[in-house]
DNA sequence: CCGTCATTCAATTATTCCATTGAATGACGG
DNA sequence: CCGTCATTCAATGGAATAATTGAATGACGG
């Protein structure tokens, strides 16, 4: 805590947040916790992780200004600390996007591989819907669809979508999301869907940022 | 370079370039070289720092598609691979801004202290260039200046702003910018000129931000 | 083709970070 | 007021990061 000038002072602590969200387990947690408030072990599940391990980066997080925690009943319930988050999340995984070779490498030889096609971006979705032009599946899981999902929109989780899918007529068009714009199970979904003769595209990103553009959310289920 | 799914091998990516980010020394880095393309040994001198450390630091953020280097003549000059890192690092700075409790403790203790004011705004600035209603000064030093300033302006590094202030009229309004939001020299600016009587406020942020949003850069001198 | 000099590499030490384990905390429900 | 259980703390070992030093590279100018 020694007497240094302001500006290095100041940059200490914009590294303090740059730094916590240089781990790939922190993303993945805060992609999580952008669902809504999660409860340690809750997420240490979804991560296949231990508790405590969790419960430290948690804290890492926390220290970094980036979610908050609160406790309701005997569990920690722990949010995002500020719509910014996103923000700062996306414009990171932006940079990545644009000068890593590597994740050029990681779309093509996967994602590209179930879904080449332009996703559908939220503007497109609300006229789509509006005029009852396609079927919105949300193929997160059920816990998280409780927790907020874009109006209209059908839960059909990931693993039960070969049965769902089963039922519906050709010809009417499917849009699928999940957790942000690289979430691996819309891309698997659309992929599925296709392959059983079914027209499905994705929308452009998932429900936190479906939420911080402003649009409306619908509870429960 | 083991096969692990998809979503963890993008995750360590974002994590290269939010780890790249979350260093004192890279963000001031950054900083600098966005405010044109530099040496090594001219950021080492701006940075008071040893050659060979700049020079490592300088390779995490090209390893991170953070910064480009590019030879000319026997030097390697470093800039901003892309203009979408002013935006991450704004992101965080605005996540460490409205989360972080000692970053408005340094702020208020320090930054106060010399400029209790609302800043200029970039528009507000273009009207009141435009009706000729104040002086606008850049206190960078005059190498940062010539590689590009705003138009109109006046380079008053900051060590001369003492001798250069005193043929100024009282009761027009001098507006001061630098590097960036909280670039300290157009707050000490700023406390100078007060201190003897003059009116001024500082520009919301800095040259790399006036480019960034599209407005005209002059150059040289 | 050789010397110069900006830059990078290599090696070292100190520090910080990460995952794991098992124990401690502390709020709730009875 | 006590047991339960989600969470946090503390301690360990191993890995990565940072600063420093001095040597090596390698492109340019002659």
């Amino acid at each position: 805590m020694s007497i240094r000038n302001p500006k290095q002072a100041l940059y200490e602590q914009f590294a303090i947040v740059a730094k916590a969200l240089g781990h790939p387990l922190r993303l993945e947690l805060i992609e999580h916790i952008a669902q809504g408030a999660r409860s340690v072990e809750a997420l240490a599940a979804k991560l296949s992780q231990p508790v405590a391990n969790i419960s430290q980066h948690l804290q890492a997080l926390r220290r970094a200004g980036i979610v908050s925690a609160e406790r309701g009943g005997k569990f920690v319930h722990y949010s995002l600390a500020d719509a910014s988050v996103l923000s700062a999340f996306a414009a990171v995984r932006g940079v990545a996007e644009r000068q890593l070779a590597e994740v050029d490498r990681i779309v093509r030889g996967y994602f590209d591989a179930r879904d080449d096609m332009r996703p559908v971006t939220r503007e497109e979705l609300q006229t789509l819907m509006r005029d009852g032009l396609v079927t919105l599946i949300d193929v997160r899981p059920a816990d998280e669809f409780a927790l907020g999902h874009v109006p209209g929109a059908i839960n059909v989780p990931l693993g039960e979508i070969k049965v769902w899918s089963a039922d519906i007529a050709v010809g009417r068009e499917i849009v699928a999301y999940c957790r942000g714009p690289w979430c691996v199970m819309s891309f698997e979904a659309v992929a599925a869907l296709r392959s059983v003769g079914l027209a499905a595209r994705r929308l452009e990103d998932g429900m936190p940022e479906w939420k911080a553009a402003g649009l409306p959310v619908e509870m429960a289920g």
